[in-house]
DNA sequence: ATAGGGTTAG
């Protein structure tokens, strides 16, 4: 064939380039634009070509080269335009691709449904809701509220400006949805956190025979990786598996990401392998699934091979790293990690700077967390929260309330998490009534406080003493509609236990049942520790048989409760059952069971169970085991054993052990050693009221009043004072209950008002304690 | 026209 006779006019160079755009094959249009040029000004001028070689090196992203020939043209029509916004887009000027917009309306030429969707996309990346309308409102006028591209980028602006309802009508409204419009209404739904509406319509798009693409799948993935809907997303893999969706990274990371949310880090692993094409957020996905999972080691490994395999890590393995080193507490690894970021330049981003003064925090370095924070620019909320919190976990509420007054200074807004912090500090340094403001302040902003807030409030009052408030506080969050969780259930149980007010336990009791609250380990501990120290052990003993699978809290917590009621030989019983079902125990354990040999007087026991612990058990006997043991044998009279062991001790004996010795010797009465003990107890925990009470009911039961005033003024000279509360024990067939506070206090009375709801006859023993505390007796 | 990963509160 003879090519060269052959007349090869301007539209066939407009064919190349057109292959060549198709093909991105940069160079060789860069050589047909050379021949264009060669050929003349009869192929070069010309508008068709003109237009063309602006949209081929824009679609290259060859911004400069676009942009240049877009502004030498004579004529500039709605292609080019579409070419040189679409370009403004893809480059992420969105302000440019928007001004250019409205620049062509100006000169004259009408926008098209091609340059709408680039149009939409800028105010979406924007966030321009505004300007979004306005480009709705001209679409429709123009007639292109049909096209489906058009409608598409309609949803997908309104999705990613967070206006679900005008992207669901926009999407409702269009007649020919196609897989597109499908999945931009899936994955508006999930980046606005709304993971039950995206399962729904995916569910809704097959019922319509729409076949899923890889971008459908990975988006129905995302949202039950959030829900941790385990059945929904395994389904959403095996679609992807059965309807041949290659496995490219954007899909292997989705499935990944699933399988390690759910905790199926071996399923993540097996995807993880058969992804052709990895890149860093794939690495950075089983990283990160293994460092919640707890395999440091595992993520470390990963991080070796993700080098291996010529990846640098990123900002995201960074954060992944140094969120583990701050779990574990290890400073050596975060330091490693701060160390590279710095060489990398990665700690100006906000997330790694946060995870950077997280894990100098929850190493104790809280001097390094600050001077990271001072040094970052620019604070998002996020960064000042971690620091907020910082502070508040230690109790530093006077540090904590500054930053939540300089965030606001410097135009940061407060959420949720801020004002939880500031009230959590406050609680954690024992400043309730100012926990308590803070918190009517919070209710009279515009922050709603969140399950969060109430919770710690709820522990935190019930961790101050403040058992009744903490009790009504978790009255007060289901009137305001907010379901509590595990945790105000059990500190609300816990409050309940420290008053022994036993019709608010049955009362969450019946709560939690009744609300079909599932019963938790946490709940159902609780529940036998509020019922034992409420009096009822029957009960608590019914809760404790009700579950099936027992465990080591629940058992330590049956345990405990027959101490408390020195029920010493079921408390035994059940430590043999323990050894039978293979469970190990643990401090906690023995400190029970010793407690309970301890009410019971039995030495033997005693002795014998703490010998076994140490020596058969290996287990290392605590302050607490050693002050249990020393209260046994003081308690039946062996001062020369109690003191033997107490010259064994590795560590010096604490305010607790010296407290039981003269407990006992109270009851002896030795009163020289007493004296003897004081003198050390004082000296021991000058500040500890619990000393003075010790010592003072020492005093009073030799009789020596005198003395008894003597300690009262000693503590109030050091502005020592007794929390109000109730605890009790049960000697022998006896209930002996210890009520601190004035008797006519509403809420010592009300304890009064329980005790009489069990039935228990009540009468003084005839000697008032120190502090107007009132001893009764019950038989 | 649509898709994947990281940080803060009990």
């Amino acid at each position: 064939m003879e090519l060269k006779n052959l007349q090869v006019g301007p539209e066939i160079y407009g064919e190349l380039l057109q292959g060549c755009l198709n093909e991105r094959a940069l160079f060789t249009g860069q050589q047909v634009h050379a021949r264009i040029v060669k050929n003349g000004d009869c192929f070069s001028r010309n508008e068709y070509m003109e237009t063309k070689l602006v949209i081929f090196y824009s679609k290259c992203d060859v911004s400069e080269v676009g942009n240049r020939l877009f502004r030498r043209l004579r004529v500039q029509n709605a292609f080019s335009w579409a070419a040189i916004i679409g370009l403004h887009c893809r480059m992420g000027y969105s302000e440019e691709a928007l001004l250019g917009f409205l620049e062509m309306q100006e000169s004259g030429v009408l926008p098209d449904n091609f340059v709408a969707p680039n149009a939409l996309k800028a105010c979406g990346a924007l966030r321009w809701i505004g300007v979004g309308k306005g480009v709705h409102g001209y679409v429709v006028k123009m007639g292109f509220g049909g096209c489906v591209f058009v409608a598409s980028s309609l949803v997908d602006m309104y999705g990613k400006c967070g206006v679900l309802e005008d992207a669901r009508k926009v999407f409702d409204a269009i007649l020919d949805r196609n897989v597109v419009a499908w999945n931009t209404m899936i994955v508006s739904y999930v980046q606005n956190g709304i993971s039950e509406a995206a399962i729904d319509m995916f569910y809704n798009m097959r019922v319509e025979g729409i076949e899923p693409t890889r971008v459908t799948v990975s988006s129905f993935l995302s949202a039950s990786a959030n829900m941790g809907a385990l059945q929904e997303g395994k389904q959403g893999h095996a679609i992807a598996v059965v309807g041949g969706l290659g496995l490219d990274k954007i899909l292997g990371s989705s499935i990944i990401n699933f399988y390690s949310k759910v905790g199926l880090i071996h399923d993540a692993e097996l995807v993880f392998g058969r992804i052709p094409e990895k890149d860093v957020v794939t690495w950075n996905l089983l990283i990160s699934g293994h460092i919640e999972f707890g395999q440091v080691d595992k993520a470390l490994t990963m991080c070796q091979l993700m080098t291996l395999d010529n990846l640098r890590f990123d900002s995201v393995t960074l954060a992944s790293l140094l969120s583990a080193s701050a779990d574990t507490s290890d400073i050596n690894l975060g330091k490693e990690g701060h160390g590279y970021c710095i060489r990398n330049n990665l700690e100006s981003d906000v997330v790694v700077a946060s995870s950077i003064v997280d894990m100098y925090a929850k190493c104790e370095r809280i001097d390094y967390a600050r001077q990271v924070f001072n040094s970052t620019i620019n604070k998002d909320i996020v960064l000042w929260n971690t620091m907020l919190a910082a502070n508040a976990e230690i109790g530093e509420s006077r540090e904590a309330l500054k930053l939540f007054y300089q965030m606001q200074l410097e135009s940061v807004l407060p959420n949720v998490i801020s004002w939880n912090s500031v009230i959590l500090g406050f609680l954690r340094n024992g400043l309730v009534n100012e926990a308590k403001d803070m918190f009517l302040q919070m209710r009279s902003s515009d922050i709603e406080p969140n399950v969060i807030t109430w919770t710690t409030l709820i522990s935190g009052l019930a961790h101050n003493a403040c058992a009744y408030e903490a009790i009504s506080v978790f009255a007060q969050m289901q009137e305001a509609g907010i379901k509590p969780n595990t945790l105000s259930i059990v500190s609300a149980l816990s409050a309940c236990s420290d008053v022994a007010a036993l019709h608010y336990g049955r009362a969450i009791h019946g709560y939690a049942t009744r609300h079909d609250i599932l019963l938790s380990v946490h709940i159902t501990t609780s529940l036998v520790d509020m019922y034992a120290k409420c009096g009822i052990i029957d009960q608590a003993k019914w809760v404790f048989d009700m579950i099936l699978n027992k465990t080591l809290p629940l058992y330590n917590a049956m345990i405990c409760a027959y101490a408390l009621h020195g029920q010493a030989l079921e408390a035994l019983e059940l430590f043999k059952q323990l050894e039978v079902e293979g469970i190990e125990p643990d401090n906690i354990t023995l400190t029970g069971l010793l407690s309970a040999c301890c009410h019971a007087k039995l030495v033997n026991e005693g002795l014998e169970l703490f010998n076994h612990m140490v020596s058969k058990l290996h287990m290392k006997p605590t302050m607490e085991h050693y002050s249990c043991v020393i209260n046994l044998l003081s308690r039946c009279g062996d001062f020369d054993e109690a003191i033997r062991l107490i010259l064994t001790m590795a560590c010096k004996p604490d305010a607790h052990i010296l407290g039981s010795l003269l407990a006992a010797c109270r009851d002896f009465p030795e009163i020289e050693l007493g004296d003897f003990l004081s003198e050390h107890l004082l000296k021991l925990e000058p500040d500890n009221p619990g000393n003075y009470v010790a010592l003072s009911n020492a005093h009073a039961a030799s009789g020596r009043w005198d003395e008894v005033s003597y300690v009262r003024d000693l503590m109030k000279q050091k502005g020592l004072r007794k929390v109000p509360g109730c605890s009790w024990v049960q000697i022998g067939g006896e209930l002996h209950v210890f009520v601190a506070g004035d008797k006519s206090h509403p809420k010592i009375g009300d304890i009064y008002t329980t005790l009489a709801l069990l039935g228990t006859e009540m009468h003084f023993t005839g000697y008032e304690l120190m502090f107007g505390d009132s001893e009764i007796l019950f038989s």
